[in-house]
DNA sequence: CGTTGTTATGACGATAGCCGCATAAAAGCG
DNA sequence: CGCTTTTATGCGGCTATCGTCATAACAACG
């Protein structure tokens, strides 16, 4: 039989997201669809530092920076202290980390399931 | 004093993830990070359809969709399977579902500090 | 084979986002 | 107030990606 799957799938009828939530989602998920972004995170979430330390951490140009934490810092991902005249930078909650986390599994179930079938022929 | 969090932080270094790595996630996400897309993968989670289906239900051309279901399908977020002269695309898995799911619940939480803010002062 | 119906793809204009350069803004110090 | 140091932002070039049109590729049927 083909299709067989359609069978299960009718039954796995969830609530659909709204237009206005789809949009949220796929913007936040653009932030983290930049290296450079990613990496300033995953920097961060080493430690606060300031900016001349991510600068030396990554090589990007001190404006790049300044940018990619604007708008990490609007979705609440990132969060700022001033030290006098430095801004010290650190990273809020582990929500990246689980996704990270989640997608990593994914790779490696991918990985697996290719191995299996280069090993099968 | 100031800067409270360093101490905590310092003691909370991971594994960095490498380059290559930093560069798998974002193109993963970056797969999310177009409302078309998502729409799309929550569409199909509904339940296996083909394109004139998804036609029907999106209002996007017959070339986009072809586009991005390519796209997905090759991230391994979908499958297809021909029935005759027709492509019946399916969801696979629930990795999308999860990563909505924890990205929902900041929002949530977002939401609920601000409101918070909002009502203290 | 020719025709019809369905999906994939080449070409291309439009747009969005990255990234650096220069410079403004802000904070501390003498 | 000037001067220095650090961070934010206006501007512009560049590249990547979206989304459409036209058309090719493919499968079924007579």
């Amino acid at each position: 039989m083909r299709l067989a799957s359609y069978a299960v799938a009718v039954a796995a009828t969830g609530s659909f997201p709204s237009p206005q939530l789809l949009e949220e989602y796929s913007q936040f998920f653009r932030l983290l669809s930049e290296p450079a972004r990613l990496q300033l995170l995953c920097q961060l979430r080493q430690g606060p530092m300031d900016v001349a330390a991510l600068i030396a951490a990554t090589g990007f140009s001190q404006s790049h920076i300044s940018r990619q934490l604007g708008q990490l810092q609007r979705a609440g991902l990132v969060c700022c202290e001033r030290d006098g005249v430095r801004t010290i930078w650190s990273a809020e909650g582990a929500l990246v980390d689980d996704l990270c986390a989640l997608v990593q599994t994914r790779f490696r179930q991918r990985l697996q399931s290719q191995l299996a079938q280069l090993q099968s022929t």
